[in-house]
DNA sequence: GCAAATATTTTTGTATGATAATTAAAAACA
DNA sequence: TGTTTTTAATTATCATACAAAAATATTTGC
């Protein structure tokens, strides 16, 4: 049983309850325990992990209050149907991301930004305030200034997530989360064949003045844009990515 | 300190621990302890419940798990931002609910069904399986089936989470919980000032014709009807009611 | 033989007390 | 003044015991 720290921009495993809980969610993720499955009880964890009954039950609790885990006494503890996960929490979505064929993942990333990022953008025009205007400007300043494709990954992250912000509605938040997974992912993808996509700030430029203005439909046509651009060449890409790997089977 | 059971379609508490996370998570979200904010250590909320470390540990554990909190040695436990809050949890929403006004939680919750639904229905009408276009089917029928204006609320709940569901986007499962949510109290506040309204099921009708057709546009356009429509009847009731408060001042 | 009541047993839930690890802050030191 | 060391507060972990819940098996009554 490894409990190996996270790689890439995963949270690190602080503590061994935590550990735990990782290396169980993975498995859930993973399907090695599916929706219905009664896990292994406390016991039995303790002897798998060498861990005390204690860190093991913390862990269970992470779990539970991620919507994985249901516990009932005599039952033991029962992995809930996949629409009560939380996958929009921090640590679910990167075991998902581990679980999960890459292509497939950055597929359903660009499925649900294309559903709502647009939206966002109109909200955010009616109803940024002035301060998040002003974060938002400064997220495609300093995409204007990369000097290099994965330069303008971290910025083009923030711009997003400052629109979502300014959107001022806390049930979407949790969003930020999609954002925050599938760009840096996304560019792994298309720099391979796009270089350097010289279109990428004017697209968002066209956001933020539409922002500016405060005028919603020209935000959410600005966005649709935006995504249709980056989608054509995922699909492009994801394709050819599909075909090599058909070749080398 | 009161530990009762929730009130309303929220989960009941049925453990120790559970009960300490809501009344702590509530806390929270009323914001009696702010983002930023430490809380009580282990030892205080002992005393304050009259409860083990045992039974506060997990409660926190639970919380951590939900994005409310950071515990760290030495430090206690912090409130963590907003953003990072798993607002589209079961319990989280609950919280939320009881915590805020219940005008401001049915405009955030219409507003943001504005921002996703259409999308949704246009996914839904590309990607259903035929077993999940049945379900939205009979969730169409039940609607139809309902004598009465109460009666329709579940129906029409189970005919949004059919078509959340025949999406078959994962990121965007826990949305359902908005739905929950909002429905059932847009009827309490609609059904004051619109006894039944008889156009519910032929927009929803549209919806499920696109649907099966497989027609996206049609499914978006349909779905904005419909919201557009309720959309209507609340903003103009809202405003009622907060005149009605002001009166009453 | 069947149904209802009862007992058993498995599993999680809670309590207590002790010790370790972490780390912020204070104190000592150069 | 800046650096290192010490201290102290807090969570983290462990071990053990017992309580409560609930599924299952057993007995009882008819």
């Amino acid at each position: 049983m490894q409990l190996n720290q996270r790689r890439g921009g995963a949270s690190a495993a602080r503590s061994l309850h935590h550990k735990l809980a990782q290396s169980i969610g993975e498995q859930i993720l993973k399907g090695i325990y599916a929706p219905g499955a009664i896990l292994p009880n406390e016991a039995d964890w303790c002897r798998i992990f060498g861990a005390s009954r204690t860190a093991v039950r913390e862990a269970i609790k992470t779990l539970n209050g991620k919507g994985l885990l249901a516990s009932r006494p005599k039952v033991g503890s029962r992995v809930e149907p996949r629409e009560r996960w939380n996958m929009l929490d921090r640590d679910v979505i990167a075991w998902h991301f581990a679980a999960m064929e890459r292509a497939e993942f950055l597929r359903s990333t660009q499925e649900a930004r294309k559903v709502f990022e647009p939206g966002i953008a109109a909200l955010a025009a009616l109803k940024r305030t002035p301060a998040q205007l002003a974060r938002l400007e400064a997220a495609l300043e300093a995409m204007r200034a990369a000097k290099y494709g994965r330069a303008m990954v971290a910025p083009d992250v923030e711009f997003h997530l400052a629109l979502l912000a300014a959107a001022n509605n806390d049930l979407m938040a949790s969003f930020g989360l999609v954002i925050e997974w599938a760009l840096p992912n996304l560019f792994e993808v298309t720099s391979r064949i796009h270089p350097a996509p010289d279109n990428v700030v004017p697209l968002h430029e066209a956001v933020v003045k539409a922002v500016r203005r405060g005028n919603p439909d020209a935000a959410r046509r600005a966005m649709m844009q935006l995504l249709g651009d980056t989608d054509e060449i995922v699909t492009h890409d994801l394709s050819l990515a599909a075909k090599a790997a058909k070749g080398r089977k």
